[in-house]
RNA sequence: GCCCGCGUGGUGGAAUGGUAGACACAGGGGACUUAAAAUCCCUAGGCCGGAAGGCCGUGCGAGUUCGAGUCUCGCCGCGGGCACCA
């Protein structure tokens, strides 16, 4: 916190001395109140049932945004809910410390990643505090704390003991003028962001976690996690890509070529065979271009550009005929060309595949521009036009008339005629069904400095080692330079040097480090026990987990949430969490991001230079130039379109940040940050305040009373209700209606006082400082945020009579009141006699008459 | 390119298949004030109408239904992810 002043909990004066809403004095004063109660801090008791909720922890950029806020905010208020409902509540926070704008800061200004992260975090902690968040701090850690990033070496060699680790050769994006990898984000237009050398692709020799391995359990479990969104099960569903094919092989024409071993999903397809292709990285195009230049040169060329999928994808679609053909399994006669395809990935399934143009548009197109043939194998029930310059695909469930099926299918369905074919083809003894997953290997290695040291030796004699668990952590070097590109610990004089684990003889230390998604896979357990001596602590793994809500952004909705996912499994089967975890988080919620306008002009080469919100007024620069403003797009650095929350807690505090991104929009959209928006909440909470100034205790009773009690509990009921279900925004839309309720209230004081404090204490999980001074104001006792949450009486939610409105055909002509359990017969005899009615019906009988009670009726005529 | 979302007044948004626009912002009008700020009250989707009332209206186009913002199909636009940004 920063220095919280002279505290006015304790002044002489008491709460009234103020005339009005002073959001600063109230806050610093009940965090200190809170504080020093310590009821924040979170310790195993089996007496009330534990409730864990986690927010994804910040990368330590130095300065927090709206997004934090946000994402904070709305743990906070589950956080204080579960509180004040009974439970023994853990909410931590920690700092996702690793990653490359440490290093970047280094190389732009100097310093070291290691002073600048934990200044960050330092900075970061202290703009944190201030929102007076429910955290419990004695748990906070980074994860470039040598102890979490030790622990974390020590799993990975627990891992490697398993068999989850392994390495092989993966490609990365390189840079030939900087000669370093690059991060896929660095990679500008194709080009290295430094050098603006056209990026190459290369192999280098990696680490790899078998994610693999649990590909059908990551994607049967996903049908167990309710709480979860569906949008993300379904992205994580497709993101692991099960799918049923056949793999056979062709057979080469030439001497001295092995069979060329295809897998495919459509193998129904195979009478429209065109060509086979193979990956520009498969075997045999290596092979193949030993003694070929031509070949070597597009293999080249192959390499160009980076490694994203999306690259890969719009990558203009280029092949190279290799001269080579091969026999079609069900025809020896017929012999197919062996092209080289920029397309095909070696990675997924065998970097071989058989080419139908005629039912798939990117063969298609390869087809027609190398002039390959075309052949139809089935066509729609209704209409035999041959394949022209678009593929014929049609959903796997729509029937479709096959052209000589080799299976002896006429009509049938596209996934029948898949079974048919893997059935055949094993019958026949060609073939086998095979189940392959889009899912790849974990590619854990980093060839960065500010990263986890992946804790392992290379020793000539007895190969790669892992480090001994007693000489962990292996830290990192403190004395490292980034005046060059490429990796310090790489030309670090001495660091690499130890003795092997195994035979003692001087060997070599690993200089990878590692991905940074591999820290934010396990901090949820850290949290459980941040201290002990080991990974995580059984018994406390054991109360705390699971993770009863997680909350953050819809961005990781499949990489950290996958990766969190096999990492609980993998740290189960070494002893470091309880089998319950398997699926450590039960409910997920992805909140919308913050988003804001971005604001460019150019510089004299017409590049993009981007400036800050507050640079920008009334669409001019300081200086007068005029800025364009491109719409809202999610809050990032490089942009500069971030909003700083320090300033707006310093106008109007905590608790008016707080409410308004609560308020404003619902938690699961976007939301837009508007000044005009913290101005309306920061007016909203004085008048609040007012209303508990100015509360006169002059008349006990008055005639209102009955009617304030009953908005009261239909408050609590909704605000409830509101916040179990995420609807923060509509709870609020909700307070607002009470509060205008309680101002126009005809009630006595006692009434009125009754209505405030269970405002107040509906309020106190999102303006928690105004909630507490409220609660004091009106004599409640304690703290209102450890008072128990307020009850509905269900008694005082009935009403009595209900307003029906009356459609006729559709549309709301006019409407009747009734009691609300009149009996169906009794509203349609009412419904008759309306007036819109009985003119509408001009004598005649209604045609249809629907009853919904208690919503609605529609009369047809 | 592929996967997943989203689209409602001037603005943010509300609405178990059942009165579209709750609640709020900006706007308009008024009260209080010497004046302003603050506060309070009224008003408010569009069009026609003095009013009563009517017609249109949830990105566009179809469909299902007594009834569609909500469900289905096809478009358009925007956003997120695409395995080395975190």
């Amino acid at each position: 916190m920063t220095t919280p002043g002279p505290c006015p909990a304790f002044s002489s004066e008491g709460p009234l001395y103020m005339s009005r809403y002073s959001a600063s004095e109230i806050e610093s004063k009940w965090q200190a109140a809170w504080e020093k109660a310590s009821i924040f801090k979170a310790g195993r008791d089996t007496s009330k049932p534990k409730y864990y909720v986690l927010e994804m922890f910040p990368y330590p950029s130095g300065r927090i945004h709206m997004g934090h806020v946000r994402n904070y905010t709305m743990g906070d208020v589950i956080a204080r809910y579960k509180l004040a409902t009974g439970h023994n509540v853990l909410h931590p926070m920690g700092w996702d410390a690793f990653g490359m704008p440490a290093e970047n800061a280094a190389m732009e200004r100097g310093g070291h990643p290691k002073d600048w992260t934990y200044g960050n975090i330092a900075d970061m902690r202290g703009q944190m505090k201030p929102l007076g968040l429910s955290i419990d701090w004695s748990r906070e850690f980074a994860t470039c704390d040598p102890e979490y990033y030790g622990q974390q070496q020590s799993m990975f060699i627990d891992f490697m003991e398993k068999g989850l680790v392994y390495r092989k050769n993966a490609t990365v994006n390189w840079d030939p003028v900087d000669m370093t990898v690059l991060a896929n984000e660095q990679v500008i237009d194709g080009k290295g962001w430094r050098s603006g050398a056209p990026v190459e692709r290369r192999e280098l020799t990696q680490w790899f976690f078998k994610i693999s391995d649990f590909a059908e359990e990551l994607l049967d479990s996903l049908d167990g996690l309710d709480d979860w969104p569906d949008k993300v099960k379904t992205m994580q569903r497709n993101w692991i890509g099960k799918s049923r094919g056949l793999q056979f092989s062709f057979d080469a024409v030439q001497d001295g070529i092995d069979p060329i071993e295809v897998y495919t999903t459509r193998p129904d397809t195979l009478m429209g065979a065109s060509f086979v292709g193979i990956s520009a990285d498969h075997p045999l195009a290596k092979k193949l271009a030993e003694t070929n230049p031509d070949i070597a040169a597009f293999r080249a060329d192959c390499q160009k550009g980076g490694t994203t999928e999306e690259a890969l994808e719009k990558a203009e679609k280029l092949g190279f005929d290799t001269g080579l053909t091969v026999r079609h399994p069900l025809n020896p006669e017929w012999t197919l060309p062996v092209w080289i395809a920029n397309f095909i990935l070696m990675d997924y399934g065998t970097g071989a595949i058989f080419a139908c143009p005629a039912h798939d548009q990117r063969d298609l197109d390869f087809c027609r521009k190398y002039d390959l043939p075309v052949i139809d194998t089935f066509f729609a029930l209704d209409d035999a036009t041959p394949v022209g310059a678009e593929a014929f695909v049609p959903p796997k469930e729509q029937s479709v008339k096959w052209v000589n099926h080799f299976a002896g299918l006429d009509v049938a369905t596209g996934q029948e005629a898949i079974d048919a074919t893997i059935d055949f083809a094993e019958k026949a003894g060609w073939g086998r069904g095979v189940t392959n997953f889009r899912l790849r290997d974990w590619g854990l290695s980093r060839q960065r400095y500010w990263g986890c040291p992946i804790p392992v030796v290379h020793c000539e004699a007895c190969g790669v080692m892992p480090e001994r668990k007693e000489n962990l952590p292996v830290r990192l070097p403190d004395d490292v330079s980034f005046d060059k590109p490429g990796n310090p610990l790489d030309r670090h004089p001495t660091w690499r040097d130890v003795p092997c684990p195994a035979c003692g003889k001087p060997a070599k230390r690993e200089t990878d480090t590692m991905d940074t998604f591999v820290d934010s896979s396990w901090y949820y357990a850290r949290f459980t026990a941040p201290d002990a001596e080991t990974p995580t602590s059984l018994p406390d793994a054991d109360y705390w987990m699971n993770v009863d809500q997680y909350i953050g952004g819809i961005e990781h909705a499949i990489l950290h949430l996958l990766y969190s996912r096999f990492f609980a499994r993998a740290m189960q089967i070494c002893g470091h969490l309880p089998e319950k975890s398997k699926e450590p988080f039960n409910a997920l919620f992805t909140q919308g991001m913050v988003t804001h306008e971005i604001y460019m002009t150019r510089d004299g080469n017409g590049r993009p230079v981007y400036h800050l919100p507050e640079e920008v007024t009334d669409g001019k620069l300081a200086d007068g130039t005029e800025v364009e403003i491109i719409p809202s797009a999610k809050m990032s650095k490089s942009k500069k379109n971030v909003v700083d929350p320090v300033n707006i807690i310093e106008a109007y505090g905590a608790d008016t940040a707080r409410w308004f991104v609560l308020s404003d929009s619902p938690p699961e959209r976007d939301v837009e940050w508007t000044a005009s928006g913290a101005e309306a909440a920061h007016k909203h909470l004085s008048r609040v305040w007012r209303l508990a100034a100015e509360l006169d205790a002059a008349e006990a009773t008055g005639p209102g009373d009955d009617d304030l009690r009953r908005a009261m509990h239909k408050t609590i009921h909704d605000v409830t209700m509101g916040i179990e279900s995420f609807g923060f925004n509509a709870a609020i839309a909700k307070l607002y209606a009470f509060t205008n309720t309680i101002a126009k209230a005809k009630a006595g004081a006692g009434a009125r006082r009754e209505a405030l404090s269970a405002l107040a204490q509906l309020m106190a999980p999102m303006t928690p400082h105004l909630a507490e001074e409220l609660w004091q104001m009106l004599g409640g006792e304690g703290l209102v945020t450890a008072a128990p949450w307020p009850k509905a009486d269900p008694a005082m939610l009935v009403e009595d009579t209900v307003t029906l409105p009356i459609q006729i055909n559709g549309k709301r002509r006019s409407e009747i009141a009734v009691a609300k359990d009149l009996a169906k017969e009794e509203v349609e005899k009412l419904v008759l006699a309306d007036d819109a009615v009985v003119k509408a019906l001009n004598g005649g009988a209604p045609k249809k008459l629907i009853v919904v009670p208690g919503r609605i009726v529609n009369v047809v005529v």
